[in-house]
RNA sequence: GGGCGAUUAGCUCAGGUGGCUAGAGCGCAGCUCUGAUAAAGCUGAGGUCCCUGGUUCAAGUCCAGGAUCGCCCA
C-alpha cells in the first residue's frame, strides 16, 4: 500500500482543481475558513458590486484573483474575514440590455416604446435581466477558486438596501448638502428625454448651420471708460459694441454674459463711414471686418479692457471660493507653503529679471512663500526655522504637505452691454475662470472673434463659465423642453419652435428660426453678417434630428463643500500603486464638484424626495412613509403595503399625500446608480447612516477612481461633515474616515497587441477555455506575476505556458518525484514526522542546512513584500526558491533517495517534505487550488483539515551557520559556473574526468566542496592563495588528462551513447539490457572501454556484455574518441 | 483641452531615496546532463534605457521641453 497518493507527472490541473473544489464544496471549506477564526480580530473585505447582466469574462478573473489573495493571505494570518458578495442591479446598462431584448427600434423614442410596455413591466424585465447570469457568475466564480459568500450578497435593488440609501439621503439633506439645483445635459426634444453620453457620441453628423456675428451695444458708462482706455476721445459719441460668434442663433435670447480672454490681443476698430467702433480678436479683425471698412483704433489685452478693483489672494477652498465671490475676476495659480499676506516679496521675486539660479532665504512661518507653478526659472526657497528647502516645481499643491493652492483674485469692474432684444436690460462681460479662451477654440486665426456669447441653459461650458464668474441671477432659458419659445422669449418669438422641418429629409433643423433672428438683429443693427458654417453636430441617433444641449433640474450632493475633507481623508488610505492617492484620485477630488445623483430613468432606485410647492421633504425609511400616509392619506395604506415588497416605479411615484395645505407629490427621478454602490458600507450592513462599516481592503480596476472608489469616499466624507448654511462653515460632526483603509487598484486587461479587450474586436478570451486548457492556478499565477499591480497587463495565453513551465511544472515534478520515492521506500507522513529531531541530527547534510535556510530567507522576504502589497514580487520570489530546490537541491541529492537496502535517509525526505509544505503554504493564497493538491497528500493525519485552515508561517530569524552556508553555495555555484566555463574554453566536456581544480582562497568551500566536484567532475579541490593564480582568475583547472582519466572518461562517454541509445530505443528506465558491441578493429579503444566493462554495466542497467564482430541488424554506429565501432541493444527480461 | 500612467534586449517585464561592467524570464544560437526521461541545466549573442536640453564628480533614475502609446475626464 502506498503512503501517498500517486502522482502522476503529466497533471490534468483542469481535473485535479475540479476535484479540490467538490472537496471545499462538500466539506464546507470556506464556512469553516470563517468559523474557525469566530473570535478573531477582523479584516473587512467589500466586495465592489458588478452589474450581472452580462458573461463574467477574464477582467473580472484578474481582480477577483487579487480580491481572493489578500483575503486568504490574512485569514490565514488569523483573521476572520468576512466577504460577501454583492450585486448592482439598477442602472443604466440593465435598461439598454432590456431595450434590446424588446427589440425597440432607433426609429422611435425608447421612452415611448417603454412607456408603451408599462413601466411596471419595464422594470420587472430589469429585475429579471439582472437575475440572468448570476447562476453563470457564481459558477465561474466557484472554479477560479475566488472565496466569497453568496448567501449573504447584499443586492441594490433589494426593498432593504434602498430603505438604507433613503436613509444616506435624508442623513444628507439634514446636514445641508443635498440640493436641487440644475445640469446641463444633452436633451432629445422629440423624445422629452435625456440622452446618454455613450449614445450622444454615435450621433455626430455634419450640418451646415447659418453662423451669426452679432454686434452687442455697450453701455453708455462703459463706452464712457473704455473710450479712456483706448485713449479715444470723449467727444466721439459713437457707439462702441463688441463682437460675437455663433453657431446657434437660437439660444441669442437666453444670452446672459459675453466672455473674454484675459491673454487675447484684443483690438477696437473704427469704421471708416459710420464711425461705429467694434472689439474683437485681433488675430481675426481683417478676416471679419476687412481693411477697406475698418480701421484699428487701438489694443488692449482682455484683462485689460477689465478695470482692475483689487488685488487678494484667496485660497481655493470651497469656503472662501464661495465668500470671495469670483465675479470678473482674473486668477493666477499660486502654491502657499504657509500662508501670510506679504506679497510685494513674491512679486520683487518673480519679476527679478536675473535668469542666474538666485537663493531666497525668508523666514516661512513669517512670511508667506508663494511659488508659482508655472516659473520657468530656477528659485530655491529656504525656511529659516526649519532650514528646509524648496525648488520651484519640487513642490506641487496637494494637502499632504499642508500645501494649498491660492489664486489671485484681481477684482475687475465689470463692463456692460445692452441686451439684444430689450435695451433697457444689462448683462455683463466677464473673464477670469472659465473664460472665452477655455470655452472657444483659444484665439483662433481661422474662426471667431476672441468673444463668446454666454448661455447658461444651453452649453455645460456656459453654464459652468456663468457659475464660475459668481453671476447669481436667475438663468434665462427661452426655450421649453420641447423646442418652443417660452414666455422668457422677446414677443416675436414666444410660440415659436425653434425647429423646422426639412422639405426634403422631413427632419429637423435650427434653419428657419435662426434666419427669423438674424432679421431682426439686423433690422435693429445689431447684425455684422452671416455665414455658412459647417460643422460636427450631436443627433438624436434613433430619430436623426438634432440635440441641443438643455440646462434640467437635478438632485445634487454638494460634495464640493466637504472637498476639504475629501482630500484629509484620503490622506489615511493607502493606495497601490501609490501614485494613484496624488494623482488620478487625488487629482479628481483637488477638482471635485457637486454630484448631480438624479437620473431621468426608469429603473433604479426611487429618489425618496416628496415635494409640495412651497417646500420638498426627503423620507428616510418605510417607516417614516408610513407615518405620512397613516397620519394624512389612509386610503393609500394597500398602496404602501405593496410599495415595502417593490418599492419602484412605477407605483411609488402614486404615493402622495396632503399635509396642512400642502400636496406632496414624489419626484420622478431615479438615483444614479453609483450612488447605490457608494452607500454599500451602510446599506449591505444595515447601519445607522454615520456608522458606517469601514474596509480593510478593497480592490477593483483603475477606472473605478470615478466610480466605486470616488462613491464610496464621497457618501462616507459627507455623512461625517454638515454643512452650515449662515456661516458657509463646513463642520465635522463625526470622525473623519474613509470607509477603505488598503487599495488595490488594478490597470485594464488587454489583449497581447496591447490592444482593448472587446467582442466587435473578437479578440475576447473565455475564462472557462483557459480553465480548462491551464486549470485556474496557472492563470491566476500569471496575473500576479505577468506584471506589477496595477500596470495595464497584456494578456498573453503563451505567457500562461510559461508560467506553467517556468514554475507549476517544476514544482509539480519535485513533489511527484518526494512521492514517487517516499512510496518505494514506504514513508509516511507520520513516520517522517516520528522520526524527526534525532535522525535529522544524525544524518543531515550541509545542503539541507542550506536549503532551509533558504527557505527561511524567502519566508522573511515574502512575508515583507505582502505588506507592501507587492504580489508580483512575491510570486518572483517563490518561483526563485522552488528552481533553488528543484534544480540545486533536488538535482544533486537524488541518490540520497534510491535507497539500496541501506537504512533510509530520513534527512533527504525530512527536508524535502518540508520545503513542499512550506511552499504549498506560501503559495496557498495565489495558487489556492494547486497547493492544497500538495497539502492533502503530504500532510499528516492531525494536519489541518485544509491548508486555508491552516497558519501562515513566521520566518525564522537565520543562525549564524545558515547564513554561512547561504554564503558558500553562492560561491560554489558560482564556482561551478566558473568552471563550466574554463571547460568549455579547454574544450574539455564534463563527461571527461579532471584531476584538479584550485579555487580562490576568497571563496569558503569547506561544505560544498563535494557539490562542487561532482557538479564538475573533478578528482580533487585545493584552495590556494589568490595571488597563485594566474591571470586573475578566481578557478583554474588542470587540465592534464591521464591514461587513467581517459579511461573514466572514455567509459562515460561509452555510457552516454549507450543511454541515448536507450532512449531512442523506446526502453523504460528500468529495463535490464543486452549490449552487443563491435568495436570495428580499434583494439587501443576496446581496452580502455573493457577496463571499466562493470561499471559501465551497472550504470547502464545491462545485465550481458556481447562482443561480436559485424553485427548486422539494427547496429548503429557511434563514434568514440574519433574511432568508430557499432552497438546494438537488446532488452532483456530478468 | 485637462489629468494620470507608460516608453529599458526580438517579446513580456524588474530596476526605493542618483553610484562599479543596466538585470530576469521567454525566444534564438551553441553546449551539457540524465535513476524527475515528452523533464532539466549551462554558456553566448542581443541595449543610443523614446528624443532634446539642464542639474551633478556621477543620470535609466532628478529637472525642463518634446514625441509616441494607453486610460480617465471634458
Amino acid at each position: 500500500m502506498n503512503s501517498f497518493k500517486p502522482v502522476s507527472n503529466r497533471p490534468n490541473f483542469n481535473q485535479i482543481e475540479s476535484e479540490i473544489i467538490k472537496f471545499w464544496r462538500e466539506n464546507k471549506i470556506f464556512e469553516k475558513s470563517i468559523e474557525l477564526r469566530e473570535s478573531a480580530e477582523e479584516f473587512t473585505f467589500f466586495e465592489g458590486p458588478p452589474t450581472a447582466n452580462g458573461k463574467p469574462g477574464v477582467h473580472h478573473v484578474l481582480a477577483r484573483t487579487f480580491k481572493d489573495l489578500v483575503c486568504r493571505y490574512q485569514t490565514m494570518k488569523g483573521k476572520k474575514v468576512v466577504r460577501n458578495a454583492g450585486w448592482d442591479e439598477h442602472g443604466l446598462p440593465v435598461e439598454i440590455e432590456v431595450e434590446k431584448s424588446q427589440g425597440f427600434t432607433n426609429e422611435r423614442s425608447k421612452k415611448e416604446q417603454i412607456e408603451e410596455l408599462g413601466i411596471e413591466r419595464f422594470n420587472e424585465l430589469c429585475a429579471e435581466s439582472t437575475k440572468k447570469y448570476i447562476d453563470e457568475w457564481e459558477k465561474l466564480t466557484e472554479r477560479m477558486a475566488y472565496w466569497v459568500n453568496f448567501e449573504n450578497a447584499y443586492k441594490t435593488s433589494s426593498p432593504q438596501y434602498i430603505e438604507k440609501v433613503w436613509s444616506i439621503l435624508k442623513s444628507l439633506n439634514n446636514k445641508n448638502l443635498l440640493y436641487k439645483g440644475n445640469k446641463v445635459v444633452p436633451w432629445a426634444c422629440d423624445s422629452g428625454t435625456v440622452v446618454s453620453q455613450a449614445e450622444v457620441a454615435q450621433g455626430y453628423k455634419d450640418v451646415i448651420d447659418e453662423s451669426a456675428y452679432v454686434k452687442f451695444k455697450l453701455t453708455e458708462s462703459s463706452t464712457k471708460s473704455l473710450k479712456e482706455k483706448f485713449s479715444i476721445s470723449a467727444e466721439d459719441e459713437s457707439p462702441i459694441y463688441m463682437l460675437a460668434w455663433t453657431t446657434t442663433p437660437w439660444t441669442l435670447p437666453s444670452n446672459m454674459a459675453l466672455a473674454i480672454a484675459p491673454d487675447i490681443e484684443y483690438v477696437i476698430c473704427k469704421n471708416k463711414e459710420s464711425n461705429e467702433y467694434i472689439i474683437i480678436s485681433q488675430k481675426r479683425w481683417k478676416a471679419v471686418l476687412g481693411e477697406i471698412d475698418w480701421e484699428v483704433a487701438g489694443s488692449l489685452r482682455g484683462k485689460e479692457l477689465l478695470t482692475r478693483k483689487e488685488n487678494k489672494w484667496i485660497q481655493n477652498s470651497p469656503k472662501n471660493a464661495e465668500k470671495a465671490c469670483f465675479k470678473n475676476c482674473i486668477d493666477q495659480t499660486l502654491i502657499s507653503v504657509n500662508f501670510g499676506n506679504n506679497f510685494e516679496f513674491w512679486d520683487s521675486v518673480k519679476n527679478d529679471k536675473d535668469n542666474s539660479d538666485k537663493f531666497y532665504s525668508i523666514e516661512m512661518s513669517d512670511i508667506p512663500a508663494f511659488m508659482f507653478e508655472q516659473w520657468r526659472k530656477p528659485v530655491i526657497i529656504k525656511d529659516l526655522n526649519t532650514n528646509k528647502e524648496f525648488k520651484n516645481g519640487e513642490i506641487k499643491a496637494s494637502s499632504s504637505h499642508g500645501i494649498k493652492r491660492l489664486n489671485r483674485q484681481i477684482e475687475l469692474e465689470s463692463i456692460t452691454y445692452s441686451c439684444l432684444f430689450s435695451e433697457n436690460l444689462k448683462n455683463e462681460i466677464v473673464s477670469g475662470k472659465k473664460s472665452a479662451d477655455e470655452i472657444f477654440v483659444e484665439d483662433s486665426e481661422t474662426s471667431g472673434t476672441g468673444i463668446v456669447h454666454i448661455a447658461p441653459a444651453f452649453g455645460q461650458d456656459d453654464f459652468e463659465c456663468y457659475q464660475a464668474n459668481g453671476i447669481e441671477d436667475n438663468i434665462i432659458c427661452a426655450v421649453s423642453p420641447s423646442g418652443v419659445f417660452n414666455e422668457q422669449a422677446p414677443d416675436f418669438l414666444k410660440g415659436q419652435s425653434i425647429f423646422n422641418d426639412n422639405k426634403k429629409t422631413g427632419l429637423q433643423e435650427f434653419v428657419r428660426i435662426n434666419k427669423i433672428i438674424c432679421k431682426e438683429l439686423a433690422e435693429r443693427g445689431l447684425l455684422l453678417k452671416t455665414e455658412k458654417y459647417e460643422h460636427s453636430y450631436p443627433h438624436n441617433w434613433r430619430t436623426n434630428n438634432p440635440l441641443i444641449y438643455y440646462l434640467r433640474p437635478s438632485w445634487y450632493v454638494a460634495t464640493s463643500k466637504v472637498r476639504d475633507e475629501l482630500i484629509a481623508a484620503n490622506k489615511n488610505i493607502n493606495w497601490y500603486p501609490e501614485h494613484i492617492k496624488e494623482g488620478r484620485f487625488g487629482q479628481w477630488l483637488e477638482n471635485n464638484i457637486d454630484w448631480s445623483i438624479s437620473r431621468e430613468r426608469f429603473w433604479g432606485t426611487p429618489l425618496p424626495i416628496w415635494f409640495s410647492e412651497r417646500r420638498f421633504e426627503v423620507i428616510g425609511s418605510f417607516a417614516e412613509l408610513e407615518e405620512k400616509i397613516n397620519n394624512f392619506n389612509p386610503s393609500q395604506k394597500d398602496l404602501l403595503a405593496k410599495i415595502k415588497e417593490n418599492p419602484h416605479k412605477p407605483l411609488i411615484d402614486q404615493l402622495e399625500w396632503e399635509e396642512y395645505g400642502d400636496k406632496f407629490k414624489r419626484v420622478p427621478e431615479v438615483l444614479d446608480c453609483w450612488f447605490d454602490s457608494g452607500s454599500m458600507p451602510v446599506a449591505a450592513f444595515g447601519t445607522e447612516p454615520e456608522n458606517f462599516k469601514t474596509a480593510d481592503y478593497i480592490c477593483e480596476a483603475i477606472d473605478q477612481t470615478r466610480g466605486w472608489f470616488y462613491s464610496l469616499l464621497a457618501i462616507a466624507v459627507s455623512l461625517s461633515c454638515k454643512y452650515d448654511e449662515r456661516t458657509h462653515e463646513t463642520e465635522i460632526i463625526n470622525n473623519l474616515r474613509s470607509p477603505y483603509k488598503n487599495v488595490l487598484c488594478l490597470g485594464h486587461i488587454l489583449d497581447k497587441d496591447g490592444q482593448k479587450m472587446s467582442k466587435s474586436k473578437g479578440n475576447v478570451l473565455n475564462p472557462w477555455d483557459l480553465f480548462e486548457k491551464f486549470g485556474a492556478d496557472p492563470v491566476r499565477w500569471y496575473m500576479i506575476s505577468a506584471v506589477s499591480a496595477g500596470q495595464p497587463i497584456k494578456f498573453d495565453i503563451d505567457g500562461i505556458s510559461e508560467v506553467m513551465r517556468r514554475f507549476i511544472l517544476p514544482l509539480w515534478n519535485t513533489y511527484s518525484f518526494f512521492v514517487l520515492y517516499a512510496n518505494l521506500d514506504k514513508i509516511t507522513a507520520l513516520a517522517l514526522e516520528e522520526a524527526g529531531e534525532e535522525q535529522l541530527k544524525k544524518q543531515v547534510q550541509p545542503i539541507d542546512i542550506w536549503i532551509t535556510a533558504r527557505l527561511n530567507q524567502t519566508q522573511k522576504q515574502i512575508n515583507e513584500e505582502f505588506e507592501k502589497y507587492e504580489f508580483a514580487k512575491v510570486a518572483q520570489l517563490i518561483e526563485k526558491f522552488v528552481d533553488d530546490l528543484s534544480n540545486v537541491w533536488v538535482r544533486s541529492n537524488r541518490s540520497r533517495f534510491w535507497n539500496v537496502g541501506n537504512s533510509l535517509d530520513y534527512s533527504a525526505y525530512l527536508t524535502l517534505h518540508t520545503c513542499l509544505m512550506a511552499v504549498a503554504k506560501m503559495s496557498a493564497p495565489f495558487a489556492p487550488l494547486i497547493s492544497e493538491e500538495i497539502y492533502q497528500n503530504l500532510k499528516s493525519k492531525d494536519g489541518f483539515e485544509s491548508i486555508h485552515l491552516s497558519n501562515w508561517a513566521e520566518a525564522d530569524e537565520l543562525t549564524e551557520l545558515e547564513n554561512n552556508l547561504l554564503e558558500q553555495m553562492e560561491s560554489a555555484l558560482e564556482i561551478i559556473n566558473i568552471g563550466r566555463s574554463l571547460r568549455q574554453e579547454a574544450k574539455i566536456k564534463i563527461r571527461q574526468p579532471l584531476a584538479q581544480i584550485f579555487v580562490s582562497d576568497e571563496f569558503n568551500v569547506q561544505y560544498f566542496a563535494d557539490l562542487i566536484l561532482q557538479e564538475l567532475n573533478i578528482k580533487e579541490l585545493l584552495v590556494i592563495p589568490a595571488s597563485e593564480l594566474e591571470n586573475n582568475l578566481k578557478a583554474q583547472l588542470n587540465t592534464e588528462i591521464s591514461p587513467e582519466l581517459k579511461a573514466e572518461g572514455l567509459a562515460r562517454e561509452f555510457i552516454h551513447s549507450v543511454q541515448n541509445l536507450r532512449k531512442s530505443s523506446g526502453f523504460e528506465v528500468s529495463d535490464r539490457i543486452e549490449i552487443k558491441i563491435d568495436f570495428m578493429n580499434n583494439i587501443e579503444l576496446a581496452e580502455l572501454i573493457k577496463q571499466k566493462k562493470e561499471y559501465i554495466m551497472n550504470e547502464v542497467l545491462a545485465l550481458a556484455w556481447l562482443e561480436e564482430v559485424n553485427i548486422n541488424t539494427e547496429s548503429k554506429k557511434i563514434k568514440l574518441d574519433g574511432f568508430e565501432i557499432s552497438l546494438q541493444l537488446s532488452k532483456i527480461n530478468y
